[in-house]
DNA sequence: ACTTGACCTTGCCACCATGGTAAGGTTCAT
DNA sequence: ATGAACCTTACCATGGTGGCAAGGTCAAGT
């Protein structure tokens, strides 16, 4: 069911040797697990240098650039933003960089995600707590509409 | 600094009895803690019944209504989605409800709050082991680039 | 009567990362 | 030649919120 699988033809030089295999945005995206869609917006905010085109217009990718993909996608997976991966791009392609400047952006993303992580705790404990609370039957009686509908004063402590 | 604060003048009949007050768009807003913003974009999401207006096209707005946008507050500070709130509040005006159906919506929206929590903390728990391997000193050598860059088969168990 | 300033109105744009869709060009296999 | 699978660009949608612009309204002070 899936048609023209191997390109390998179109880079007919040395392509046994380190030459690079000039791979298609879809080869690209199918090798680094970022869809086609993507890779393009991340050349698009200027993550990916210069992609080489091919005479139709097709982009062209190399061993290089699927690596980048991949370092995007990791840094992604670990909750990154865009901006913080451009920066991380930028310290990994610095072979004069100090690590701690790279330690210093990881903190602070853990920060955040620590921040993010207590924020939907506090609203799981209330949730949980109101659940607890409701019979869940027949009847109309609900602390949890109680709870929604209740002066903000006279709400149960928010743990 | 704060002009014009008390508009009461305007629902001359009735002010000191039980008859709603009429408050404009800025009053309900700071008596419900929802931006002005955000009871025009509840009400355009038709989650506020016909708002009434002044002659002079001002909305006007009584404790009912604040009752609700204070209602929708408390159900965004729990995290639930303006779908969810918009069955919660159905379910609050229908005086037939089983207090199952809102107990429901709520234990759904748990699950979905736990599986979010779960996905952040998995990103900080890798975060974390990287961020403990990395010197974070002048020198180039960082275990977290080291692992943004490797291909995925080689990564740490991602514990 | 005029000005000022605080408020109201509508409408549009931006965020962020991603997906979808449309309309069209290219390549390859049948 | 036809069709399938791929590529291109460009635009729209998501969700909840904020910001800004351009204009109307109202009360108070001059």
């Amino acid at each position: 069911m899936l048609g023209r699988l191997s390109q390998e033809q179109r880079a007919p030089l040395a392509a046994s040797a380190a030459a690079p295999p000039s791979l298609t945005i879809g080869e690209a995206a199918s090798r680094s697990g970022v869809s086609a869609k993507m890779i393009r917006h991340y050349e698009a905010l200027g993550l990916l240098a210069g992609v080489a085109r091919r005479g139709n217009g097709y982009r062209q990718y190399g061993e290089r650039d699927i690596h980048s993909l991949r370092f995007i996608k990791r840094a992604r997976d670990l909750g990154f933003s865009m901006a913080e991966i451009a920066e991380l791009l930028g310290l990994w392609q610095n072979r004069r960089r100090a690590s701690a400047s790279v330690k210093r952006i990881a903190e602070r993303h853990a920060d955040e995600l620590a921040r993010r992580i207590e924020a939907l705790s506090a609203m799981q404990r209330s949730l949980e707590h109101l659940i607890h609370c409701c019979h869940g039957d027949a009847r109309p009686e609900c602390p949890i509409l109680d709870d929604l509908a209740a002066e903000p004063s006279q709400r149960r402590g928010d743990r």
